[in-house]
DNA sequence: ACGAGTGTTTCACC
DNA sequence: TGGTGAAACACTCG
């Protein structure tokens, strides 16, 4: 479920476990497929090496270490971290395994193998090379302004261009327009300054809130939109229905296609 | 069994 | 050049 919330959660998390151990080994699963450089080239950097802090821009985690190179984390869809001791307790997936002297791992979790690690040596780089705009979480209304300048498509999609807006996922980008009382495909131009200074305000605002609920959905105010999602309501509710309309006014939440991802709105609500 | 999917990149086509 | 839409990636889960 990696968007931004998420991210900022295994980042504190690293913080937390596994910063200032000696690297002894590192396994990748599936190298060709996961890891953006030659295994050995990544081995060599990180053996004998300790990682001192993180970074993150958007859905985008950086480990900085003691001797330089920067490891990048994407954590696609299903990314995930994990931090034991045993090796019965390897979790599955474990795609990628940083084994610490002191007998403990952090591992780099993905089922869909949609994730990517790397090295740089150094954030700014990336995110020129990326494009990353300014991170999300803080995201101005005079930066949100700019990147949409001159756009004419519908705002969703521009919502989940990370040269924009680095951070805001797909269930984040309804989450924010229903807040904003925005419809999805209002053409970005049509927006106004007092429309746009809002869906700034939204995106900073779902953000820090998730964040505080480290990303764990259920505990997210019940005036969010995000509980009339089908993944929300499946767990053990026999109402099926129980939480699809919206809490504002009731109206039934909608669902259609909006450039290719499912979307979820109050037609009552966003204009 | 079948389909949908929280992300990104690439490519064909306007 | 830029926008767009579809496909591809790989796999789980309902």
């Amino acid at each position: 479920m990696p968007e931004l919330p998420e991210v900022e959660t295994y980042r504190r998390f690293i913080e937390e476990t596994s910063l200032h151990q000696t690297i002894a080994e590192v396994e990748v699963q599936d190298p060709k497929r996961q890891l953006q450089l030659d295994l050995d080239d990544f081995r060599r950097a990180l053996l004998r090496n300790q990682f001192t802090g993180t970074q993150r821009i958007g859905k985008q985690l950086f480990l900085l270490t003691a001797q330089g190179p920067i490891v990048t984390m994407h954590f696609g869809m299903t990314g995930d971290v994990a931090y034991y001791r045993d090796a019965a307790d390897t979790p599955r997936f474990a795609r990628a395994i940083f084994f610490f002297e002191n007998g403990f791992k952090l591992a780099f979790l993905d089922s869909r193998k949609f994730g990517r690690i790397g090295l740089t040596q150094s954030v700014d780089a990336f995110r020129l090379q990326k494009k990353l705009g300014p991170d999300a979480l803080t995201l101005s209304t005079e930066e949100l302004t700019q990147g949409l300048a001159k756009k004419k498509s519908a705002i969703k999609p521009l919502l989940l261009d990370q040269r924009i807006a680095p951070g805001v996922g797909n269930w984040i980008a309804d989450e924010v327009l229903f807040q904003a009382q925005l419809e999805p495909e209002r053409p970005a131009h049509t927006l106004q300054p007092a429309e746009v200074d809002r869906l700034a305000s939204a995106i900073r605002e779902v953000l820090a809130t998730a964040i505080a609920a480290e990303a764990v959905y259920r505990d997210f105010p019940s005036h969010y939109l995000i509980h009339a999602r089908e993944w929300d309501t499946a767990p053990a509710s026999p109402v099926k229905d129980a939480h699809l309309h919206c809490p504002r006014c009731q109206t039934p939440i909608q669902k259609k296609y909006v450039g290719g991802r499912a979307t979820y709105f109050c037609p009552n609500c966003q204009v």
